[in-house]
Order: structure tokens, then sequence, then C-alpha cells
DNA sequence: CGCTGACCCTGACGGC
DNA sequence: TGCCGTCAGGGTCAGC
């Protein structure tokens, strides 16, 4: 489900039902996340003020004057605000209860996000290596470029590599490089400046408008609306192998990099 | 250092 | 209806 543009509207969601708030307690019904959530993460965070919700990456950042939260929703997490109590059901794994009976509600099928805890002075690790957000004006093309210098890997999983920018994840990766017309496969190295360009343009224009549709698939974390994601219909072409291209029309290709399907059009993508 | 593949886990889906 | 293989939006790590 999370990409970054899903990561953002999240942040965007529930900044107003929680920044300023107080941690009245948060329980753990699973620590078993992709690391072991900290036994002492409640006493931690007890009676603690939210002092803003960040997003760096696709991490969502709660900072505390002791330190900071650092939440991942993995492949499958959710953050929902319940507005009144509520029964827990399968896979909601963490409560994060308010001082105003708000509740932030963490759902993970598959446990693959993480709940990890930065005491004030002390560097997130996750943070550390991560390259430039999408959609600073820091990053452009000739960033691209610089770092593809020499190198082998196949465009697509290097637009994925967080080190070269974060926040690009598979569906939108796909997206851009059809946008950009670069065949996912190409070696990144033998890419010109200029094409990178488009590139660097295609993945603002992505996140961009994803970010503006609240998303491709994440509606319900806070109205509980239950529309369905409306972006996925207007994917040129994730998930769309075999179907007709929707420029030229021929049947777009699927093939497999670094464990992730690829989907491009043989024509429009060079 | 760069790159590839395995792996973490559950659920949905299609074929038989 | 049920069983089985395949695949899924992310990230880390070992090994070559």
């Amino acid at each position: 489900m999370p990409e970054l543009p899903e990561v953002e509207t999240t942040r965007r969601g529930l900044a107003p039902h929680c920044v300023g708030r107080t941690v009245r307690k948060l329980t753990v019904r699973d620590a078993r996340l992709r690391w072991p959530v900290d036994a002492q993460l409640p006493a931690t965070l007890r009676g603690m003020r939210i002092r803003s919700l960040d997003r760096r990456a696709k991490y969502l950042l709660f900072h505390f004057d002791t330190g900071q939260l650092l939440v991942h929703l993995g492949m499958s997490g959710s953050l929902r605000v319940l507005r009144e109590a509520q029964a827990p059901g399968k896979h909601d794994h963490i409560d994060l209860l308010l001082d105003d009976g708000v509740c932030l509600r963490y759902n993970d099928p598959r446990r693959f996000g993480s709940f990890q805890w930065f005491a004030a002075g002390t560097d997130p690790g996750p943070l550390a290596a991560l390259g430039p957000e999408p959609l600073d004006e820091a990053f452009n093309g000739a960033h691209l470029y610089r770092r593809s210098r020499g190198r082998r890997i196949a465009v697509k999983p290097f637009i994925m590599d967080a080190s070269n920018v974060v926040g690009v994840g598979n569906i939108y990766a796909t997206e851009a490089l059809f946008i950009a017309g670069i065949r996912p496969d190409r070696a990144s190295g033998r890419i010109a400046e200029a094409r990178f360009e488009s590139l660097a343009q295609a993945i603002k224009q992505v996140l961009t408008n994803a970010i503006t549709q609240g998303g491709t698939t994440l509606r319900d974390f806070v109205g509980g609306d239950g529309k369905p994601g409306y972006f996925a219909q207007q994917l040129f072409v994730y998930g769309r192998a075999g179907e007709p291209c929707k420029s030229c029309g021929r049947p777009l290709r699927h093939l497999v990099l670094g464990q992730r399907a690829s989907t491009f059009c043989v024509a429009c993508q060079r």
C-alpha cells in the first residue's frame, strides 16, 4: 500500500488529530514487526506531548521533547484515527491513545512495518544514508546523472534505491519511467543527463499528482469514508502487463527487475 | 564498492 | 469446496 504519497497523505490526515496532544497510553498487542517493538516504549511515551509529526522518505516521525518515534508502514501497514473506542480487529497491533480519547490505531497484516524509538541526541539509523526528497528542489536530473555514472544497475532499481532518491516505490517508478520514455531495464550509467532530467520531472509529477489525490489506495485512514483509490484508474502501465499501451496501443511487456514486477512499452520506452 | 538474491509475513487470487 | 502455486505497494542483509 504505502508509497510516499500514501505516507504523506497519512501524515496530513493524522497531524491535526495528534500534534499538541499528550500520550495517555500506548498498547502493543503484537510486538513482532520488522523489528520487535521495544518493551519499554509504552513507558517511554506515557505522558509525553507530540510536538510535531513529520515525514522523511516513507517514515513518519513523531517528535517528542525526549526523542522521536519512527513509524514505517512497510508493505501493508496503516494508521488511522479512531474518535471513539472500538474493539481491535485482526492485525490491529498497536494503539496510541491520546489524552482527548482519540486513538491512532496501527494495522499491519504482513508486519513488515516498524515502530522505533530514538532518544533525543541520538541519530536515527534508518535516516542516516537516505538520499534527497524527490519533491525538494535539490532533487533533479543532474543529481541522478552524477549518482549513476559508472553504474550498471538498471534504472528502475536505481531510482528505487533510497540512497539515490527516497520515496519512489514500485508503482511510481514504473509510471515515471513510462512518462519519461525510458525502459526500466536500461543501464542507469548509460543514460544522458537530459533524459535523467525528464525522469526527475516525471517522478515529481506522478508523486505530486498522487498526493493531491490522496494516495493510490489509502483512503480510509481518517474519515473512514471507504472510497476506493482513484489514482489507480489513471495508471499508465503499473499492473497492466498484456493490456494495450494507452499511448500507442501495443501490448505492454512484463519483466522482473530486482524481484519487482515491471511493466513497460517497447515502443514508447527506450 | 556494486550488485544479486534470499528473506521477513499474511492474504488474495487463479487454476485445477 | 479446497488445495496449491504465485504474487503483492518495502527494506535489510549475506555473499560473491
